[in-house]
DNA sequence: GAGCCGTGGCG
DNA sequence: TCGCCAAGGCT
């Protein structure tokens, strides 16, 4: 009965995606193991949208892995820039050069191997190993997620671990042995393109007469939300320095926390701590509020024109930046921010 | 398990 | 304006 069941579900999806599946986005293109790796990184929490052009960058400037393990972290995280969670950007250095090192240039195969790679857990090594090398896998991301916890009204926010234990045995159930690269793809289709969060097209839904959630109208109560917390408000005095040149001083961030390894501006707590250190004569850029995953920012910009680069005690962690002259580094989305509002004075 | 780690879009 | 969250993984 369960096999029947499973194979019925894994024939509607795959019919489905013969029709109205995603067939050549760039990293379905040429397909290469790297190619569906860089992608898979780039898209964890990320929307298909702001990928596209990242990973056209990407692939332009690094079309291998061993042209990626060569390059410096600047290089890596300056493509990066504005992508947000940087952490990914440094896993993805270290793995391409651990499959240099330790796999001979190859991406392995299998779910061990794949895992043991930074920046690879068990859902991305099971997308590379079925879309990738086209061998059985099955994948459990946020698009699978919200589509089989409507289907079966799963119960229970999928972050908790015994509900993405559940939410595992049941992929693994539907997901077929053959046409599996197709199932895997059909499976984020379905979940990018009808099975949406907000405002599903369940008439178009090729499982719609099996789904608990539609047959009940509860699709909105699927998947269960994350139990909110507040984010807690920080504050930060950011002070810009502008030479005569117009370069800007940047230092870079520690290899720990939030922005690692970026260059950035440096940040005092109170406006008193840079007046002290720059004198008065300064000019307030107004202030904006930046948002994380988990805190909220309260950025106050304060420029301080001509200085005297040579006066400031430069280390290997400082830069006088000028972006058509400064080295490629990794930057953040408040220092573009920054940038702009400093074109606009 | 729970916190950490970005950013931009949407309702 | 603001909370929510999108192809997760690491510690």
């Amino acid at each position: 009965m369960k096999k029947i069941m499973t194979t019925h579900f894994s024939k509607q999806v795959l019919d489905w995606y013969e029709i109205h599946g995603r067939k050549d986005l760039p990293w379905q293109l040429n397909k290469t193991p790297y190619r569906v790796w860089l992608s898979e990184i780039m898209l964890q929490q990320t929307q298909v949208v702001t990928v596209i052009n990242y990973f056209k960058r990407f692939v332009h400037t690094f079309p291998d892995v061993e042209s990626l393990a060569k390059a410096s972290e600047d290089e890596v995280l300056h493509l990066w820039t504005g992508l947000g969670y940087y952490a990914r950007a440094r896993n993805l250095h270290k793995c391409a050069k651990a499959v240099m090192s330790d796999f001979g240039g190859k991406f392995p195969d299998n779910q061990t191997d794949l895992e043991s790679l930074s920046g690879i857990g068990r859902s991305t090594a099971a997308a590379i190993i079925s879309l990738a090398f086209e061998k059985p896998a099955t994948i459990l991301d946020g698009n699978v997620k919200r589509v089989l916890t409507r289907y079966k009204m799963v119960e229970g926010w999928p972050g908790n671990k015994k509900v993405e234990n559940e939410l595992w045995e049941l992929a693994e159930n539907l997901t077929p042995k053959t046409d599996n690269a197709e199932y895997t793809q059909a499976m984020m289709d379905l979940g990018a393109t009808l099975c949406k969060r907000s405002k599903p097209r369940c008439e178009e839904c090729p499982v719609k007469q099996d789904c608990f959630a539609r047959l009940e109208s509860r699709q909105k109560e699927f998947p269960n939300s994350k139990p909110k917390k507040d984010k807690p408000t920080k504050s930060t005095f950011m002070l810009i320095q502008l030479d005569k040149l117009g370069r800007i001083r940047l230092i870079k961030r520690p290899s720990k926390g939030i922005w690692a390894g970026l260059y950035s501006f440096p940040e005092y707590e109170k406006i008193d701590d840079i007046e002290k250190l720059m004198g008065s004569d300064n000019h307030k850029l107004g202030s904006f509020k930046h948002t994380f995953s988990h805190y909220h920012l309260q950025v106050h910009p304060v420029v301080v024109k001509g200085c005297d680069s040579n006066e400031v005690r430069s280390d290997d962690n400082e830069i006088w930046y000028h972006p058509e002259v400064t080295e490629e580094i990794g930057l953040n989305a408040v220092v573009l921010k920054v940038f702009k509002k400093l074109k606009d004075i």
